[in-house]
DNA sequence: CCTGTGACATAAG
DNA sequence: CCTTATGCCACAG
């Protein structure tokens, strides 16, 4: 933990912006935060926020809309049952009407 | 300071 | 559709 957690802190505060029945893409998010190229920051990021119950990683998929980081969640698809109590479709890992259901930081105002 | 690693993204075969 | 490879950057050891 340094003073500079700044970039995780923003990552988090990003996620709990997120919608309810809305996902995001970690490159939208790095993005969002000037590091495009830094998406897997963001990964990394969502992997420490296992310890805060305030960051919703599940609604946070990679841009293909696979739930490729469903891996690190305890259950086997507790990732995907999260998503789909929130309305979101998934089959095979993969949201369903992604553009429907994609969110962007930059979208705060929508 | 150097190395390994990672829940990505993109390209190439 | 599959695997490999490269870039990219921050963090941990």
């Amino acid at each position: 933990m340094s003073d500079n957690d700044n970039f995780f802190q923003r990552v988090y505060e990003v996620s709990r912006l997120i919608p309810y029945g809305r996902v995001t893409s970690y490159g939208a998010i790095a993005k969002y935060l000037g590091a495009t190229k830094s998406a897997r920051m963001v990964g990394w990021a969502m992997n420490a926020s296992k310890n805060d119950d305030t960051v919703p990683a599940h609604r946070v998929v990679n841009k293909q809309g696979l739930l490729t980081g469903k891996i690190h969640f305890q259950g086997k698809n507790l990732m995907q049952q999260l998503l789909e109590s929130e309305g979101i479709e998934i089959v095979d890992n993969q949201i369903q009407n992604l553009e429907d259901k994609f969110w962007d930081p930059a979208d705060l105002d929508i």
